[in-house]
DNA sequence: TGCAAACTTGCAAACGCTTGCAGCCAGACA
DNA sequence: TGTCTGGCTGCAAGCGTTTGCAAGTTTGCA
């Protein structure tokens, strides 16, 4: 491999300074189109690729952002998130660094020291289901966004599920094929999910007039066998429920089993909707599932853009924008899982 | 946030010269015990983090591993992979860049440019469903390992899953149970785990004597649809197989549907097999799927270790090591969809 | 024709670290 | 006592960019 091109090559090729080639490529300072023009045509024919390390190093920007996660592995969450945050940065001209911690704060510590030595221009923290966390002091100073986890304070901006608008959306999915009868199979961990959800339950059924029958609420883990169990309760009531409204769509699944176990049809005897709109679940459950999806792409790109936004000012120090929380929708999918209720 | 604390800091903090606490920091050099510690608890006390901008840019090691995949949105495959890459890379104190080329060529380039001028160490050159790629040209000269694909030759590193034996796993997991009328619902994709895995099933059933009857093959896409009506194919025959190896676990949910709709109960009925066990859906299927495991996680894990050996003789050069390919053991997982056959 | 204003361009000093090489100091040996 | 040797430590030169500032060149206008 022939030496690597420098900036001083580009330079001695266009005939100009190192300056003006900096100058050219970046945007900056006062050049004549020509000149311009002309530097960056030898770069590209020389095939330059600026040293970041030294640019970074200079101008104290690294174009690095960083990316922690609690979790990666075990669903495809992540995977969507970093799609979204991923093509965001691309075009700031970013890119990812990540780490995941495995929730272990030990390791989440050496990680953010990790990245904080590689100078990260900013972070997002991130976790995989929506949670209330504490921000690691480490972080402090370094310009950081949320995503699917929030403080209690607005000291810091951040991207959630709208969960209880989620619910409203599933439940008036359920409502508008005419169900009056809706069960829920809530989940049993104390998260904000879980009381957006149910909040979001109970509010929709009141808001249609439809009175809310506690001992139609279950809760269960969410695994398949606790979410069978759970949905068979209510199932094997003589008054029972047309539609099932489930927390997600590890539990749908686990009610479609008890369902089929009892000879219901979906979506003939018995309507299901859940959220998560976990694709691959979703698109192989028979018939279809019908499930309100967590908007992770948009998020990891909304958690990017807010970080440009603030890492703009950040220059400009004292107007930075205030910090901003928000809340986002969470689109319906539709498939075959829900129909009018048996008459 | 005060100023942050630079190598010059300690050195005055320690009374040493700058030169002393970078040896002393990084283990290089000849230093007294005495010294190294002193210098490292002051380091310590100080908060000293050292800038691997600067570093890098000096010592030509960025520290950091690049990693480019196809895919990393839709399953957890990615996420298991690097999972694995990154606890070996925290182990050599490497940190990782994710880019993430949705199989777009031009996205390809840019990312992989973006990478290089970062001056990443080397890079992993992920897929995510095995396959024989040819690597970029861009990437010629830089330290590179192949996972989850290979090329023709053997000019570079690569880690592959051994579909082969996978399949040989599956089958003898069903032989072993007692059956010998064993169908094959395979993919219809022309990658490499097509044929390996077609290619295990055959040799195994020779091996243990058993005619290969070329009507119990038949093929999908991987939609549980196809899949659904690939098993419809062979339950619906007076002679239909008493066990199914499937492809991977959505075909393998494609054929509990099909078995389901004609009453047969597995494992009673019908036992199943497939390779993935991807996990949210092995688990979620009621029986749970006993299913070979593709090992991501080692295989991320592999990636790194390789990468760390061929850059570590990358000093010395010459002898750098030769590059190897390897194809990676897939262990069978056992939930409850294998039992011996009906009589 | 002369001079300021407006453009262009270049100089050279960082940025924070690593590293080749030289210098220093003891103790050992003659 | 003088000269070495070898173990420790420090000097200073970069690594490849960016950027404050200054210098040089046009242009416009009186």
């Amino acid at each position: 491999m022939s030496k690597r091109v420098g900036i001083r090559d580009v330079a001695a090729a266009a005939g100009v300074s190192l300056t003006t080639v900096s100058h050219a490529l970046s945007g900056a300072g006062q050049l004549s189109d020509a000149t311009r023009e002309r530097v960056r045509s030898v770069a590209a024919d020389l095939n330059y690729a600026p040293n970041r390390l030294a640019s970074g190093l200079r101008s104290k920007r690294s174009q690095i952002i960083g990316f922690v996660s609690d979790e990666i592995s075990t669903t495809p969450y992540a995977g969507r998130v970093l799609l979204g945050a991923q093509e965001a940065a691309a075009k700031n001209d970013w890119v990812l660094m990540i780490v995941n911690t495995s929730a272990d704060p030990r390791f989440e510590g050496r990680s953010i020291e990790a990245l904080l030595q590689h100078r990260v221009d900013g972070i997002i923290y991130a976790r995989m289901y929506h949670q209330t966390v504490a921000v690691p002091e480490a972080l402090v100073g370094v310009p950081t966004v949320l995503l699917d986890a929030s403080t209690g304070n607005d000291h810091i901006s951040s991207v959630v599920p709208d969960e209880e608008g989620a619910a409203r959306t599933a439940v008036e999915h359920l409502i508008a094929a005419g169900h009056r009868r809706i069960g829920y199979l809530s989940n049993v961990d104390d998260i904000p999910a879980t009381r957006g959800r149910l909040d979001g339950y109970r509010a929709t059924l009141r808001a249609h007039g439809i009175e809310v029958d506690e001992t139609l609420i279950t809760a269960s883990d969410s695994t398949t066998a606790s979410a069978r169990a759970a949905a068979a309760l209510l199932l094997d009531r003589s008054d029972r429920p047309t539609a099932l409204f489930c927390f997600n769509d590890r539990i749908a699944m686990g009610a479609y089993q008890a369902a089929q176990t009892r000879g219901l049809r979906i979506p003939d005897d018995l309507s299901i909707v859940s959220i998560d709109n976990f694709e691959i679940l979703a698109d192989a459950m028979l018939p279809g599932l019908d499930s309100v999806a967590l908007p992770h792409y948009e998020m990891g790109q909304w958690a990017i853009e807010r970080l440009a936004l603030e890492l703009q000012a950040d220059g400009d120090d004292d107007d930075a924008p205030a910090p901003q929380q928000i809340r986002m929708h969470c689109p319906l999918v539709t498939r075959q899982s829900v129909g009018p209720p048996p008459h």
